[in-house]
DNA sequence: CAGGGATGTCGAAGCGCTTCGACTATCCAG
DNA sequence: CTGGATAGTCGAAGCGCTTCGACATCCCTG
């Protein structure tokens, strides 16, 4: 192995001084700042991570944890993997794969470990077991999502509100007077899943600004569920143009029993969802929809992350990333 | 910070004992190592992992090399990250998630900064740049895949060759005369996706070993390249009544294509997949498959690398994993 | 031309752990 | 009763790095 004092005899300098180039902490003539460089490169000496982090009390790596046995949609947790491998890379950082299998226990072992000095927790539920010890730890942590009280904590998470909005306002921009949104099971409601609430009120909210009439109804994914939910909002209102969906799994029989009624996407009735970009593309029509941005949630957890561990002030406790809206053709002018 | 000069004092030992009873090396008496445990847990005492790994120089933890950009079916991924991960905490280690994006440089950092003791590659390719670099670093690596020279390496990857014989008999038994063989586009070929040539011959040989008539096909995944591939194949061979299929995008155009021109499945024609599971149960009809048994793979992955880290011997260079079959309503007797 | 602040470099102390050799006590075979 | 294993414990030496204080230079100011 080549250490720091292979580099240092190399280029006839101390260790000392060949730690200060690496760092950067205290300033290095451009000459001997080239020298040491330049042996760096011919050793090809990597530092020992082991004694970076013992001697610095800084890993440079960081703890994400996935929820790798949900219902959650699987391509997404892959892009915020992604994104969150790339952003830590970015600054100079690994991340540490943890699942939710060891629960607490596992945070707090990496964190007293001193394997990571910072944490990135997705799938947050309102009353998250893990929060409290995130909170006894101290550990610099981002969570993704929101919890009942996040006081305390750094959040970041689509902003769920605007985003409902944000299909409404489409809806009522397009001249839909009548519409309705088909929320998650109500199951999701209890388990305390924040999002189903948030979008739930933004689409109250947006329908009220914009004086339209709608319909709110939760819904199960099962094909005889969203059949009997859809025949029944239509009997109930005949008038309804535009549906909003939240609900994954329900997008596909909805569809289906769409076409089953007879009810043409986009020109009877108009359908747009909140749900991840790759699940719009794949039905047909392609559906208009307000794509969770992993990707953007991804590279945003990291920059907050980063902002703790360099001790920033200014880390917002609460970021919400804006929705867009992605076109599909599923989407249209009422019937007249 | 609680250490082990910490535990020590409360336990009134040496530092060492207290290693040794954590590391088992030495015979400690029934009576010390009670009371070491006993003050470990009453201080919650966790080793700091940067010390470990320096004074010992094994970091416990191996790095997973997904391909985070490709064409790869993602819950496939997700599977082995998971298996991978639940795995190697079995064996008291951690999981370094880095992605392709750095290539082999990413290798060569973890490995010559002593961030991890071994790696786990995925998505290995015939002639793959991965392969040269784990050689020289001599890190202890297990790869998911073959590459084209395998020597001095340990794979594991499913048995193509089995998977694919295994589909061939399964329609051979069923009373099938005429059968052909839908591979991935001519494209993976020329990539040198390993995998693909293997199914190939599988394929081939156990046809020959049945006495049956087949024909082979590559397929690009696009609607109309499908269309025209079976439209010919029928036209080439109007005796043909099973299909085995390996190629996940082409799965959902191609019994499309089949509902369009009459054929049911599998009154007409059967129709049997090597593909992931939740592909094939995703379908109409559920798909008679041969999964990617992604979970098997990544735990013996994980049990190969941990032999490995243990010195032993026995660590055979190539793992096939057997393939086993998964009933689905898409297969059945030919027309008579 | 003395005094003082930059600027650039070095030496040494330690970070928390493992491990080797040494030491004591105990036990059994000769 | 002695010599040699064996079991159980300790002390100390590092593992490779960062960082603090010290020490030279150099240049500028009064």
């Amino acid at each position: 192995m080549v250490t720091i004092a292979d580099v240092a005899r190399h280029a006839g300098v101390s260790p000392s001084t060949v730690s200060y180039v690496l760092s950067g902490k205290r300033s290095i003539s451009e000459q001997t700042r080239l020298r040491v460089e330049q042996s760096i490169a011919v050793l090809g000496y990597h530092p020992h991570a082991g004694a970076r982090s013992l001697a610095s009390s800084r890993a440079n790596v960081i703890a994400l944890v996935l929820p790798l046995r949900t219902d959650m949609h699987v391509p997404i947790l892959m892009q915020f993997a992604t994104s969150v491998v790339t952003g830590a890379r970015e600054h100079d950082h690994d991340v540490l794969l943890l699942t939710n299998d060891e629960g607490p226990d596992g945070l707090r072992r990496v964190a007293r470990s001193a394997l990571v000095d910072a944490v990135i927790v997705m799938d947050i539920e309102l009353n998250d077991s893990r929060v409290p010890v995130l909170r006894e730890l101290g550990l610099p942590a981002v969570l993704i999502g929101f919890p009942a009280d996040p006081a305390g904590l750094t959040c970041v998470d689509l902003d769920f509100v605007a985003a409902a909005a944000r299909c409404v306002d489409h809806l009522a921009d397009l001249g839909h007077r009548e519409i309705a949104f088909i929320g998650p099971p109500s199951a999701v409601f209890a388990r305390g899943t924040g999002f189903a609430q948030r979008t739930t009120s933004g689409f109250e909210s947006a329908v009220a600004r914009r004086g339209l009439r709608a319909a709110v109804r939760p819904c199960d994914p099962s094909h005889s569920a969203v059949r009997d939910t859809i025949k029944r909002l239509f009997d109930d209102h005949p008038g309804l143009t535009g549906l909003v969906v939240h609900n994954e799994a329900a997008v596909a029989p909805l569809l289906e029993t769409l076409r089953g009624l007879g009810r043409h996407v986009p020109q009877n009735v108009s359908v747009i969802a909140l749900c991840p970009e790759d699940l719009a593309a794949h039905v047909s029509p392609r559906l208009t929809c307000v794509p969770i941005p992993a990707e953007e949630i991804g590279r945003r957890a990291v920059e907050l992350v980063m902002g703790k561990l360099d001790g920033a002030e200014g880390v917002p406790p609460a970021t919400l990333v804006a929705p867009h809206l992605l076109p599909g053709e599923s989407t249209a002018a009422p019937p007249a």
